[in-house]
RNA sequence: GCCGCGUUCGUCUAAGGGUUAGGACACCACCCUUUCACGGUGGUGAUACGGGUUCGAAUCCCGUACGCGGUACCA
């Protein structure tokens, strides 16, 4: 019987949650939706020194918000907790000595300083950035260099180490990426990577394999900036034993800036003028606002769906798919190899697309947030879906329903008159006058009847219907822009129709 | 520098040896609309380069270029 499908998306709480995470997030939980398996939720705080407040919440909260819910984590709980890892700081440090007592870590008691000195030295043109590897090990202070009692005599003086890895001299570490496929690195070029700090903090390198392995991940999916650390992690999967155990990998490619190269940042998020975090941001200690894909507008459905297609497709044209679509279509071979450029014009495509698609009641309670918040007295639930399925093909973001409908829920507060003043006159004023009458007695307020007594009525004064639906237009929006002015009145009602006409008369 | 991973229209991508290299976003034009959008139709536009293998290569192999990632007691 095949092992139960379980994965993880393990962040670090150092801030807001970047586009390329969520999307890491996305293709876990599909894939283990797909599957039939759990998706865990695992909190990677090991470095005490980055720890943001505030910063686990908000991920727990982002992922909430896309739907993407985990089976298991530090908010819900589980049979593999804890599920931070500063938690379970205690655990790490017994297979760190199981490393050393085989031989395949050391304990290094240089301090920062020494390791310093050790670059510099080594530095060479052909070698801007010397590693602590086979190469310089016996020149370091640790206990492949020192004599057996020297080690101890140290320890036993609380002299503060760390335990490396050490990699091996000349050896190929090859593996099986789902994506790319076989991956190979030879051991040598590998440096030998910190596995417990002095702090007795485990690094990310040990505690991925320790975790991943007491939470019996069987499929780790993370980012490819993790490829080049991907032949330590083997190596500690088989140094502790557990080869048969260790999960596939999969390295996905990255997110990329649109203009220029490299991974997108939040710098570039604000340099570019979109967001790269899924929701609000506040960084606690600057108190510096980054704003999010959700309140500048989009709906979790865009938001999921764009990012599934920033390195996946089923292989049809389908471009919009649901939640449960993509669960039911998605597979690892199909993710590419290759970065995708983020492009937020094709982001709001998505948007504009799934406001359209979606019906107004899913997304109301949003838009009747985004117009309050804008001051605007929503009004009852009924006029408001009125409102939105009038406008809402003319929306690409959820904000965007306060430009397009503010004129059916207040009078305007500008008219422009510049658009009607050029070509007003006389007969003009002696029709809006009769129409006000007409419109005040009106039997039926459906705009196709409204529209055919209007222009009935312009008829009869000999007026062209053309020349004064623009100026009637001015006089219940404000401007040149809307849904069919007919739709308009029979929104807003007869009484604010009238009152609208006679005030731009008026000022006319 | 070294190691690794990549490379199809401006962007996201399809095509897993045989297609006029297809679609989407963006852009342009036209149509619809007595507003602005939506929508519809059409258009511009790509296999990085060089060698192989093959009857035939975007696709397989090698090299080059370019890009990205890594090279921390950060993840």
């Amino acid at each position: 019987m095949a092992k139960k499908v379980r994965v993880r998306f393990a962040p670090s709480p150092t801030g807001g949650l970047h586009l390329g995470g969520v999307r890491t997030v996305l293709y876990n939980y599909l894939f283990a939706r797909r599957n039939g398996g759990d998706f865990v939720l695992r909190i990677e705080d090991t470095d005490q020194t980055r720890f943001v407040p505030g910063a686990e919440e908000y991920i727990i909260n982002c992922l909430k918000w896309c739907g993407l819910e985990p089976d298991e984590g530090p908010h819900v709980g589980g049979d593999y907790g804890p599920y931070r890892q500063s938690e379970r700081k205690s655990l790490y440090r017994q297979y760190a000595d199981r490393l050393v007592k085989s031989g395949h870590a050391y304990y290094a008691f240089d301090r920062p300083e020494e390791l310093e000195t050790m670059r510099e030295r080594f530095k060479t043109p052909e070698n801007p950035t010397p590693q602590y590897d086979r190469n310089v090990r016996l020149e370091m202070r640790n206990s492949c260099s020192l004599t057996l009692e020297e080690t101890e005599t140290l320890l036993e003086d609380g002299v503060p180490y760390v335990i490396r890895i050490r990699m091996p001299e000349n050896e190929t570490v090859t593996f099986t990426d789902m994506i790319r496929g076989e991956v190979s690195f030879n051991t040598g070029l590998v440096d030998d990577k910190v596995l417990l700090k002095a702090d007795g903090m485990p690094t990310y390198h040990l505690a991925v394999v320790v975790d991943d392995y007491l939470m019996k991940i069987t499929h780790a999916f993370r980012g490819e900036e993790w490829l080049p650390s991907a032949p330590v992690h083997v190596l500690l999967w088989k140094y502790l034993g557990w080869e048969s155990e260790m999960p596939q990998w999969a390295h996905l490619p990255l997110i990329l800036k649109p203009d220029g190269n490299g991974k997108l940042s939040k710098r570039d998020g604000d340099r570019l003028g979109f967001p790269v975090f899924a929701m609000n941001w506040t960084d606690p200690k600057t108190n510096d606002l980054t704003t999010g894909f959700r309140e500048l507008g989009f709906l979790p459905e865009a938001f999921v769906n764009l990012l599934a297609m920033l390195g996946w497709n089923d292989g049809t044209p389908q471009e919009l798919f649901t939640l449960t679509e993509l669960t039911e279509k998605f597979s690892m071979d199909r993710v590419h190899k290759g970065g995708a450029k983020f492009d937020f014009e094709k982001a709001k495509w998505f948007n504009h697309e799934w406001i359209k698609k979606l019906p107004v009641e899913h997304y109301r309670p949003m838009v009747s947030a985004f117009l309050e918040a804008k001051g605007i007295a929503v009004g009852d639930e009924a006029y408001l879906d009125k409102v939105m399925t009038l406008v809402k093909d003319r929306c690409t973001l959820l904000t965007d329903f306060y430009e397009q409908s503010k004129f059916l829920f207040e009078t305007p507060a500008q008219l422009d008159l510049d658009a009607v003043k050029p070509k007003w006159n006389a007969d003009k004023k002696d029709f809006f006058e009769a129409a006000a009458n007409e419109i005040q007695e009106a039997t039926s307020w459906k705009a196709i009847d409204l529209e055919t007594s209007f222009k009935a009525l312009a008829a009869a004064k000999n007026i062209k219907p053309g020349e004064v639906l623009l100026p009637l237009r001015i006089m219940l929006v404000g401007g040149k822009f809307g849904p069919g002015v007919f739709d308009i009145a029979e929104l807003i009602g007869k009484a604010e129709t009238v009152k609208r006409i006679n005030n731009a008369l008026q000022q006319l």
